[in-house]
DNA sequence: CACAAAGTGGGGAAAAGTGGGGAGTGTGAG
DNA sequence: CTCACACTCCCCACTTTTCCCCACTTTGTG
């Protein structure tokens, strides 16, 4: 389980450290990869295996087939340096417009990671805001048990 | 069973000390989270499973992902030191407004924390307001079951 | 009143995060 | 074929943060 958001420099060589707490989690056959809202994603082994069902063949749909496309194409296994850090490409700083800052977010069962700009209109949402995203799982759960 | 209200001093490393009553009943995998009306709360690892079924994947919606994020990047686990106290993050004691002191609540299945203002608007209500909002509950949940 | 338990505060060791230098490897041009 | 350049990766050193431990104060209880 992934919890929490930590704000991490990023280096001159794209280098950045991911918290402690978890990589003690994250087992080597870790995947990074592109990701919704422009962040990217880090799919421990378990989890990423769960994304194979994604395939391509002659039935799949023209969407699926560019999702496919998109999310394997950009995937990379992890490699920490001694340090514990990984080194983002510069492929990937573009995609999601990380210069010298990123956000690394624990998200239960994967891991995400923001530039700052973007991060911060997520998680500094006021309590107002986040009542009422509560509120709305609230109704979901709802939702679904009927 | 988390009854009752507690006035703890936080540090200045944002150290606070749960009631010993409470530590009691807190196994490890305790999470603290945002909560809403901008206080934080403590769930019990049996409470907080029922959140685990938000998880992200390529086939998640989007209002998913961003309640995924908001509360998983927004919890942590407890993690007690030999005083039985935990550390509030510099985030969470700026979403709780909470400087020197904290109000430790129990609320039956889980605990919440507030500060200072915010808890004396609510624990000192006089018995009219009481009523009031026995009356208002009372109300709504007629309204819900028809 | 005395003792025990709970809460509070601070110092220091250890761990985590950050930045830079340099060796090794591969590529491309001369 | 050789040399120069660029890039990657590994290692080292420094800074910051975390957390563990100790000691004191306060509260509650017999």
């Amino acid at each position: 389980m992934f919890l929490g958001t930590y704000r991490h420099s990023v280096d001159a060589k794209g280098r950045v450290a991911i918290p402690a707490r978890f990589r003690e989690q994250l087992p080597t056959g870790t995947v990074i990869s592109k990701g919704a809202e422009g962040c990217l994603q880090l799919y421990p082994p378990q989890e990423w295996a769960g994304e194979q069902g994604l395939r391509l063949g002659s039935t799949t749909p023209a969407e699926e087939r560019r999702l496919a496309r998109m999310m394997f194409g950009a995937a990379r296994e992890c490699e920490f340096d001694g340090q514990g850090r990984i080194v983002l490409s510069a492929d990937q700083r573009q995609y999601a417009a990380i210069t010298n800052v990123a956000w690394i977010v624990g998200v239960n069962n994967l891991i995400e990671i923001w530039n700052d700009e973007q991060w911060r209109r997520i998680g500094e949402a006021t309590p107002e805001e986040y009542t009422r995203i509560q509120d709305q799982v609230v109704e979901r759960r709802r939702a679904q048990r009927t």
